[in-house]
DNA sequence: CTGTGTGCAAACACTTTGCAGGTGT
DNA sequence: ACACCTGCAAAGTGTTTGCACACAG
């Protein structure tokens, strides 16, 4: 699906040299379901030859440099998404996140931005994480 | 400044049953900032005589209770705010925060709302979490 | 006497680092 | 030869639990 100088060229864009544990790694992601976001467990379940640690190095890395963004959506762990390409976040996605409270995953709403807001006088923004937590849209239909 | 009685009564209030350990909490919590969240840790150093499993169970049930809001900053540990007399929140903080990049406190913006967001069809909303990260007003203003 | 509360120690989950050996140029 | 990359093991950090004793009703 994705060819290995698609993948290549992504991540020489953000300056990273594509090892093969890195193109393991972002067409990984890029297979993954984009509207969704990742712990690092979750990617190493899925890519169960690289060790932990790489994958944390390589996660550090990508984020960086502006690659993946991260949220914490406040279950103890970190999550991963990539950004869109020519994405303008600085690291910290510029949505609104979703955490289902029954399956525990992590959505991306890239379509709703994170809202302006005054902030006092004296304090500056750099940057912001906006997370709502229910019960997501599949959860809620199989319930029923 | 606080009596025995005002803080006893702001236990019951929540069900709370009041044991030394919990009203000095309580005071504690009381006589520091308002306007910040603190961590475990930060409490604990406070209250060194308390053990922290102890000091986490009073927490615990304090937030089970109503009596604070926790906060995930994204600091990788949870902070506790107490709720103001008669907060409607449940649990979470139905308010905005800032977690300062420099000194590492987190600030209740008890002013700000979060606004409300349609969510997509089928997803349905408990809470939400919204901190902005930025420098505070007493760093920026130390760093002229 | 019974149930609740507390302190201590240890388990736990997730993240992060040190180091030694491997890889590519 | 050199700088970078990787895997393994272990340390670190913050949270949570098990257990035994203390205390109040």
């Amino acid at each position: 699906m994705y060819s290995e100088k698609e993948i290549e060229e992504r991540l020489s864009e953000r300056n990273i040299r594509p090892t093969a544990i890195r193109i393991l790694v972002l067409r990984k992601m890029l297979e993954m379901n984009q509207d969704e976001a990742f712990s690092l467990l979750d990617l190493e379940n899925r890519l169960d030859t690289i060790d932990k640690s790489t994958l944390f190095r390589t996660l550090t890395l990508f984020h960086d440099n502006l690659l993946v963004h991260s949220i914490d959506d406040g279950s103890g762990s970190i999550k991963y998404s990539l950004c869109k390409r020519g994405c303008e976040c600085f690291g910290e996605a510029s949505h609104v996140h979703f955490s289902c409270t029954l399956c525990h995953r992590t959505f991306c709403f890239e379509k709703i931005a994170i809202p302006r807001i005054d902030l006092p006088v004296g304090f500056s923004y750099e940057s912001a994480n906006f997370v709502f937590k229910g019960v997501c849209s599949v959860c809620s239909r199989s319930q029923k």
